[in-house]
DNA sequence: TTGAATTAAACAAACGTTTAATTTAATTTT
DNA sequence: AAAATTAAATTAAACGTTTGTTTAATTCAA
């Protein structure tokens, strides 16, 4: 009750705009929901309410919950296509360099956004909203395209051993997504405080790009014999 | 949570074998379900529908939708547990050949059941069922403890190079979550036809299989020296 | 005065769960 | 061995909520 008459004083003060920094809001309070308790968990009247806006105004917005989870991912989810599109064209880089800066871009990248890349894997997980699923899954697929590219001319030109480029590519992004899949587990695989934001931490950031990149360049570059097992 | 079981186990001592064997089968359509649509996503009704028993039969014998998940994962997802336990007390087994087990312990696993893997994926993504959601981690979190103790050793005992022992096994599950998230996105990069099913292909598993021991091997055994970049 | 923004209330449909009645199977009594 | 008794398994129907969505009235800014 008094939320609202707030509400209504702000409004006086802050002219047209309103609208749009509402729709803003409610995505962000959404993103939020869908993150914390995936989208069939999140209930349309518990977004309202968190985000402090009626229930019908979602529906006004967007149409209908389904459509403001396709205009969050529009919104907010083509993000490294471009970056690895131009990596990729760029020539003065070297492969090496071209990967490297493709691992610190997906590390930045999912680190300051948490909930995105829950809310994306959770989307990839579950095929129930099929063109989205697919959606997501064709923004990977491009991507992966993409450093596989990369990595073959590398192999091409001799400066990289023969590897899988797939499944590398698979284990740089799983790698980071093992990460990402839960705070609490995160927290405790690096011997942190239960209620401590490992993804804030520069200190996490820093050792698990030395780990990625050292990984992989272990990989590209050297070759041991495979130990048998009987 | 062992107990739930002995107990439901005890309380039919009913030999009369058609109970269990329709339970059985319920839990293995509920599987089937929830990793295709999720727990919120999968309705009461239409897992009776799908597993021909009426909708009373699932909280008769479960007690409750939550119920009947919670002894699905007791069920099937203690799995690899004992299996590293047992690795890692092998004393007659070197340090690679170890992780090597490991390896591929994790990755038949997870191949012969793709939905189990969807459904404790989804249980860490989702917070929504707390103490699920961390009996989930908490078996993680063990199998960690016991890989990275193993990696330690082996750098003690100078046949590994200093690594980063978390973040290397979260590299290996990672890849096979990776390969494992989406079956179409799988298929799509690894250029198969859209409905083959990859995780029955012993092609797949060999090529995963030598990718990750590969990649860790070079890991674990070589040392190149990290490229800079401005 | 007009069109957009916002509201409370109502909507039908679907949800997980419970009930109460009935069928089936096993055990006990005759 | 047949009948009677008891308990478990199964069912259809109904329960009260909650779901996403819509409506129709009202408030707001221009």
């Amino acid at each position: 009750m008094f939320n609202s008459n707030i509400c209504l004083i702000f409004a006086f003060q802050t002219p047209s705009n309103m609208s749009i920094d509402k729709k803003e809001h409610i995505m962000n309070v959404a993103m939020e929901l869908f993150a914390e308790k995936g989208f069939e968990g999140t209930s349309i009247r518990e977004l309202a309410n968190r985000a402090d806006v009626n229930i019908a105004m979602i529906n006004y917005y967007f149409g209908s919950k389904e459509k403001l989870f396709e205009a969050l991912l529009e919104n907010k989810a083509r993000f490294m296509r471009e970056k690895i599109e131009a990596i990729h064209n760029d020539k003065s880089l070297s492969e090496i360099e071209k990967i490297n800066l493709i691992i610190e871009g997906y590390v930045t990248r999912f680190l300051s956004q948490p909930g995105l890349h829950r809310v994306l894997q959770q989307e990839l997980l579950v095929s129930q909203r099929v063109t989205l699923h697919q959606n997501v899954i064709n923004l990977f697929v491009k991507n992966t395209e993409d450093v596989v590219a990369i990595i073959e001319k590398g192999i091409r030109k001799k400066v990289f051993k023969k590897v899988d480029p797939q499944l590398l590519f698979a284990s740089v992004i799983g790698t980071i997504n093992q990460i990402m899949v839960s705070r609490t587990m995160c927290n405790m695989l690096m011997e942190k405080e239960k209620d401590f934001n490992p993804y804030a931490d520069p200190q996490l950031k820093k050792r698990l790009l030395n780990h990625i990149k050292q990984m992989v360049q272990d990989h590209l570059l050297t070759h041991t014999e495979l130990q048998k097992t009987k």
